[in-house]
DNA sequence: GCACCTGTTTGAACGCCGTTCAACATAAAA
DNA sequence: TTTTATGTTGAACGGCGTTCAAACAGGTGC
């Protein structure tokens, strides 16, 4: 068989062995030897086909980043909303929809938030555009609800909107054990992205 | 000199030292030769003065926590806000005092969200009051703003408002540099703000 | 002074980690 | 077959948190 085969093979079991690893264990379990065992090959092989593990965890993390992409985009019980009020509550179902992956599928989601760079290395352009693509699902809905307002000034509330969610659920997922349910968490996800949706309507005083 | 005021002197310290470190280089560049080295004693001598590293780590982050809290309840304009008007207004300026601790104290900010305990280890009581006490700053001027609500929901609420913030705050400084500066952070979570407690006050449809 | 005991302090050593690279295997060319 | 080029390997390196047998210091009785 042709090396560069055998590279593209190894190269996907070694994703598809990471993600699993993710999955159960959460990012802190994935070790280099581990997957080297894992999919049959040597150590020494991880580093012929990734540079190191960050790039190994930032497939990974690219990878739950489309499917949560997928997850909020099809959450939108319109298609295209047309009326402020479907545009308000494809908003909320969203919100709903980034909880419930984030409950559904903690390590990996836990994970996209966990991995930290050095500060000298920056994510690579692709993973840049598949975070930029999540929040411009938030954008969306907003072009309806404020249609006055500027482009890039409607970007820039999409990612607010995004952080304001990604906050509730960030906190609240943390400390799940032992204070709230799934249910009181999305309960009040949806009492503030509700009033955000209400407030962001609302003349400004 | 006795021994007990040995350890209590090298205790406070140790403290010492790993907070600058961490307010210097971040949480990651905590290690303990190093802090043994800056403070004059072995490497075992920490192990006698506190569990382990993540001993060390609370308490570096306890103290964070504490001036954080003292930030934000000297942020209410009016210390005890009587009218929605000025409630509104201190919940607004308590967000804005969060964005600039964090702003101002990045390294030591980051280390209180970026740690984490082995999930079998759980974090001290003494730790989780303070993190209480926080959000209960928050808590007090929504009971002006929604006199009422019972008092566990409005417990809750306030939580759901600080997380809130710190998503906005949190996503916002961990890609600073490049897209937006932070007087366009702190106008955008103005907005954001703003538009929630706008919307909590408005009926709910 | 010395010997004894008791609690404290020490830092080399352990196990685990990501990463490297001289040595080895394999395939292609001569 | 021999030589060359290419791909693969896993022991070894440096660094980490943590431990614990051994060295140490302080007090007590002689």
């Amino acid at each position: 068989m042709k090396p560069d085969k055998r590279r593209a093979e190894l190269r996907q079991r070694l994703l598809e062995a990471a993600e699993q690893k993710v999955a159960a264990e959460g990012l802190d379990a994935l070790k280099a030897r581990d997957m080297a065992a894992t999919v049959g090959c040597s150590v020494g092989q991880i580093y012929n086909i990734y540079p190191d593990l960050d790039a190994l965890i930032l497939a990974v993390n690219g990878r739950t980043l489309e499917k949560l992409g997928a997850m909020v985009t099809s959450s939108k019980q319109t298609t295209a909303p047309s009326s402020p009020e479907e545009a308000s509550a494809a908003l909320v179902a969203q919100a709903d929809a980034y909880l419930q992956f984030a409950l559904n599928n903690r390590n990996r989601w836990q994970a996209i938030f966990q991995h930290r760079l050095a500060t000298d290395k920056q994510q690579p352009d692709w993973y840049l555009e598949l975070k930029e693509k999540l929040f411009s699902h938030v954008a969306a809905p907003l072009q309806i609800l404020l249609p006055d307002m500027a482009v890039e000034d409607r970007a820039r509330l999409g990612r607010s909107v995004f952080s304001t969610v990604h906050g509730v659920v960030s906190l609240g997922v943390e400390e799940l054990l032992g204070r709230q349910s799934p249910a009181e968490l999305a309960e009040q996800l949806e009492v503030v992205t509700g009033a955000l949706v209400r407030g962001l309507q609302a003349p400004s005083s």
